[in-house]
DNA sequence: ACAATACTCTAATAATCGTTAGAATAACAA
DNA sequence: TTGTTATTCTAACGATTATTAGAGTATTGT
């Protein structure tokens, strides 16, 4: 009687579970976080067949977490909502909470103190606003375009080496990207360290900020 | 050189995605959100074979999400911890968003207006407080005592018919059970309409509920 | 109208997953 | 020791999914 009920809702939450459920969909997710992109964009940064990103994509769509629109030749895709932004973090945080293994890789890759919190967030906030710090975008301009953290300069990471310019040497500078799993913010700090700045990192992106409840641009 | 790294780390978290994949699986962890059970309890909740809830659990524990401990001939199965629950919640939340066919099929079930807001769940908080609504847990027994909401009574569905005395008809009464998907605060609720109680329903579960923030006891 | 672009759709294969049945194990009880 | 209970482990099957190749479609430019 509720038994045929049941199932039948548990299968529509299984759907989109079957969705983050492939590595490949995880990042097209994440990427698709820092703003909305094409096939070809998508499947150039994830490093995959175009056709094979159109297929996940397919599958994305089917269980409502991108849309798409027409716009002249291209069709570019995008999170349904911040929803899913959220619930891309907290699968996440989930993730890394609960997997060792997963921990010792991130902080190899990443060097130095990881995981912010609620405190580390807000001061940085703060401090920001006070012009203390020098929030760095390291992301392409479309996507800091997209949404950024409150306060934050854009300078992509290939432009960085010759726009060196325009950041002060005698400032605190806090460089992000696209969340833990992105290098980009890493390879901004080895560049600017050797070069004389004061810099660190924060593995936030624009969806675990807003995720933590924090304003974004 | 980046990419294979990316590829492990997000395959990491696919892990955990996948475990949230299967209808069944999900059931699963519902039923463990009231309190950890064991595996006999949890294949006659969710009427499946005791061997294929096994190993249902076996992938459930490989992404970290349960664990489990013996106790005498039984081995008892939790939750790894809130977090967990929270996961769940959020993955619900954004799939009844998404999922038009969902909702309609909620509604139809659950009779009556259904989501609860941030300022209904405070009201009903304070309400309760201070003594104006009976909140009533109509689970077992045994997952409220592992966690319900504040000042919630248990009067769980199989005893209420011979319980109705414990309950005063001139008092508003809201009845809960395990979340959304649970039908048993919508028999509570028909039950007592036609004993001429003044009952009403919330959707929200213990696990809705803390992930709304707001506290369990 | 024709080619080029940026995809999607269909079909096919290999790998993985869900499910079930049967054997194995671990704790307790007689 | 032998049996019982509660559960896992192993093996096997069919069903589903990931991935790729090839054909098809919508839009723009010439």
């Amino acid at each position: 009687m509720s038994r045929a009920l049941k199932d039948l809702l548990y299968e529509h939450v299984a759907r989109v579970g079957k969705a983050l459920s492939s590595p490949k969909r995880l990042e097209l997710l994440e990427l698709l976080a820092q703003g909305e992109k094409t096939v070809e964009i998508l499947a150039n940064e994830a490093s995959i067949d175009i056709k094979l990103a159109s297929a996940h994509l397919r599958v994305l769509k089917y269980s409502r977490l991108v849309g798409s629109r027409r716009e002249g030749r291209f069709i570019i895709h995008y999170l349904a909502d911040e929803n899913v932004a959220t619930l891309w973090a907290t699968l996440h945080t989930v993730a890394t909470e609960r997997q060792v293994e997963l921990q010792v890789a991130l902080e190899n890759i990443t060097s130095g103190p990881e995981r912010l919190t609620a405190e580390t967030r807000l001061s940085l906030f703060n401090k920001a606003k006070q012009g203390k710090v020098i929030v760095l975008d390291v992301r392409p301009a479309a996507e800091y375009q997209a949404a950024h953290l409150p306060y934050a300069r854009s300078i992509p990471l290939i432009e960085l080496k010759r726009r060196l310019a325009e950041l002060p040497k005698n400032k605190e500078i806090v460089a992000y990207c696209r969340g833990p799993f992105c290098l980009m913010s890493g390879e901004a700090v080895a560049l600017l360290k050797k070069r004389g700045y004061k810099v660190s990192k924060i593995s936030d992106g624009v969806a675990e900020w807003a995720a933590a409840g924090l304003p974004v641009e």
